[in-house]
DNA sequence: CGTTTGGCGGTGGTCAGACCACTGGGTAGC
DNA sequence: GCTACCCAGTGGTCTGACCACCGCCAAACG
């Protein structure tokens, strides 16, 4: 009864983690070959392959064929990708609601925009950088929300917590199909543009103000406000 | 160039995530058989059975061998674990740093709790329910940290998002092995205990007291205390 | 007639073997 | 010395097979 049979792509998965946890394996580091995982765990290739793939998908590791400094399986140092992968499906899977989505993402960049602003002196280079690419006129939507979102996202760089960057980098990716559909129905798009730049601008001065409780109200707005919009009744 | 040959298990996993946007596929819903995956996208079945694996991690579905209505690979409604798997891993990869996680989670226990104390009649029975039942003074260390993992959980499945439900869940179940090391090394037990009662209970009177502001602060202090305790220096 | 029991079909779980594509390095030929 | 080729090792995929498990149903039994 207790000793429930583990299943192979688990002993796989599990001894993976618990080489990640004592040391054993950390980034950049080549997992062995699969064949040779296999024998060495006493499962068949296929069960190595299904962890493995858990582990790409959630961006862990990075598989390449061939041979050489690329090939096989290496462990990622930044995650990137898993977090949207996994908002994105269970989005898909109606597991979470679009709404819910979008208020979560509120309180974690109202709280980065909190912390930068509390911060002596936040390294606000790339958000600046991004801030004054945004100005140009000429951008077209599509390039617009592009550099929306590196701003956003080097906003929570600034901020240096790793884990906030994923999962706002995921929380937005996984609603952009949504938003995407939105961005081609807004009529007046130069007003929509120019509105959302001085949003980002204000943000931006009210954290170099130091003013925390104030930059935490506008990014709540601009982010409900940018979603409002793109969510408007069609007709 | 430009037409890369998509991976088999992508296929699979596209497949599956367009016909969950679609609505074809559904929490409760059962998915075709792998070997009728299988045909129907001409791949193979265990590319099928990678991309199931995925699925199954993430906590989207749930296999069942045999037959009958526990059998075979089931939508899961309620997401659940499939973000404490993710981010165990990618802290046990050293993507994450611990710190970066408290800070998260601070940034959404304080959105949860601020939102709740904004609300009009917010439904906290389940809250009270567990705040009574941590202050049974016999409980035993792993008891307490049982209670109080659900009383947090309570509070955000107050405020009604799901979303921020299943992070918070999958933040304090990743470093939960962190500071389970931490929770024995606590000296004085009972004042430790004590004073967490305490915090608690004035972060819920808050609430009730529409204080949002104070209500943040207070879990902010509340968990980093917590932490700074459990992860205090050993000598 | 009611009950039990056995087999049957369909499901996921796993393994073994084979073949392919790709990459890098070593070697034979120029 | 340089070039072109072949080879070994890697992931990627498919096929076929076998097993464990479970519900269903019919045959056998009382």
């Amino acid at each position: 009864m207790t000793d429930a049979p583990a299943k192979a792509w688990r002993i796989v998965l599990d001894r993976i983690e618990s080489d990640l946890m004592s040391g054993e394996l950390g980034p950049g580091d080549r997992l062995p070959p699969e064949r040779e995982l296999a024998t060495t765990l006493g499962v068949g290739r296929s069960s190595v392959r299904e962890a493995l793939r858990v582990l790409e998908v959630m961006g862990l590791i990075r598989t390449g064929t061939g041979s050489g400094p690329t090939a096989g399986a290496i462990i990622i140092g930044t995650p990137s990708g898993g977090m949207a992968a996994l908002l994105r499906l269970q989005l898909a899977a109606q597991s979470f609601a679009v709404e819910d989505v979008v208020q979560t993402r509120i309180a974690l960049e109202s709280a980065v925009v909190a912390d930068l602003a509390a911060a002596e002196s936040p390294d606000l280079v790339d958000v600046q950088r991004v801030l004054g690419a945004m100005d140009d006129p000429s951008l077209s939507p599509a390039e617009f929300v592009v550099l929306d979102a590196q701003l956003h996202l080097a906003l929570a760089e600034a901020a240096g917590n790793g884990v906030t960057v994923a999962m706002m980098g995921g929380l937005r990716d996984a609603i952009e199909g949504y938003v995407a559909r939105g961005i081609r129905r807004i009529a007046d798009w130069d007003d929509a543009a120019a509105r959302l730049r001085h949003e980002h601008h204000q943000i931006v001065e009210l954290i170099g103000e130091g003013q925390a409780d104030a930059a935490r109200a506008a990014v709540t707005d601009h982010i409900r406000g940018y979603y409002a919009t793109v969510t408007a009744p069609t007709e």
